[in-house]
DNA sequence: CCGCATCCCCAAAGATACTG
DNA sequence: CAGTATCTTTGGGGATGCGG
């Protein structure tokens, strides 16, 4: 590879601590690594998609991150074969071990996260990723349907996935502030079910509850 | 409470998602939130003490931080009664509740963390810290006690801490490399080992395997 | 001392425009 | 489509100062 200019190899900003979890945050620490992360999580995808899911990120950015996280063992870059060729991004088995971590950090998080707000953007996908990490794995068996806002997801026997379920148990329909009253506070008032209205009532008790109050400051 | 300049309340940035993540990462995901995190999960801990254990974090950083994570709900300042008063800082429930994240996150940073090099800071607790982390949880129940460089550590009935051991039922002696390849490889020949050796070696295959190879860059 | 606030400098993040 | 080039703004690192 010939060497240019602009690759001059921003030398990595490191805490240089011997701590595992120091390594862990060299790695993984910077603004944004994360959020890239949990996008790939789901699959590989394309430069653009990730544009469109990380809301605010900047394509430099971006572009950077991917660099840090392929150089750091966390992602590799592959091109899909001629017909309809594309660069794609995905998770090295390595970068995949993170799953765990992410689930935990954002289970955490959930408990001092409010209703949405108008200032938090909903983007393309922010149902799939909430159901994925705060319900899925916990989940009764069944075919569970999202019809949020714009956004369509489904958890189909503790899986979620953007878009909706063929053949649903029950599909739940309504806002954002439904939803999440549904989950933190058990009323179904807020929303509109069809279909198994037992199951989802299943599917309530193993939301994550929210601290007893302040905290959110 | 009076309005001085310096309160001016640096809005925090956020990434004004709602994602249970993108909100945890708002909480925490702040340069050096997390090792702040990490040392206040051993207990209190005076404003000196935290930047004696955080080599390179500049001091407006830290109080910045502090401040950030107050509000956060994450953690609470505390003054210690009269004689000898000095405030002390210390994490809440919620704060304690990401101990789990900080395990997996150490975990699977440990496992592309190479042998101690000179790049490396030594900084003191950070043997205790990482066997609090890598091999505390899962060692079998017994007295272990670590004496290595400068640093002398130990784990106790699954508990690590810093400083020696009471009867100790084995004494390890070496330099950071010299452990580092006998968690890793079993190498029993770069260490001294005092006491019940057969012990030493449940210890060892409880720890983490490091990736099998590259990644680390 | 201990617990910060201030100042200066530079590196990283953000925004936008542009190119192979 | 998949980024790079460039400019501006913000934040971190390091040193120092200062009140309690």
């Amino acid at each position: 590879m010939r060497y240019t200019p602009h690759m001059a190899m921003a030398k990595k900003r490191s805490y240089e601590q011997y701590c595992p979890m120091a390594h862990a945050l060299d790695l993984v620490g910077d603004r944004w690594n994360l959020l890239v992360i949990r996008e790939l999580m789901h699959g590989p995808k394309r430069y653009t998609d990730l544009v469109e899911h990380l809301p605010g990120i900047g394509t430099n950015i971006l572009a950077s991150r991917l660099r840090d996280l392929e150089a750091g063992g966390l992602v590799s870059k592959r091109v899909l074969p001629p017909p309809a060729a594309s660069r794609v991004y995905e998770l090295t088995e390595y970068g995949r071990e993170l799953r765990g971590v992410l689930r935990e950090l954002a289970l955490w998080g959930a408990r001092s996260l409010g209703p949405p707000t108008d200032e938090d953007e909903l983007f393309p996908g922010w149902l799939a990723n909430a159901l994925d990490v705060m319900l899925a794995p916990f989940a009764p068996p069944g075919r569970f349907e999202f019809r949020i806002g714009e956004e369509v997801a489904s958890i189909v026997d503790r899986e979620a996935k953007e878009g909706p379920a063929d053949e649903p148990d029950v599909v739940i329909t309504g806002d954002p502030e439904g939803v999440y009253y549904m989950f933190v506070d058990s009323r179904l008032d807020l929303v509109s079910v069809e279909g198994d209205r037992a199951l989802l009532e299943q599917l309530i008790t193993v939301a994550p509850q929210p601290l007893p109050a302040a905290a959110t400051a």
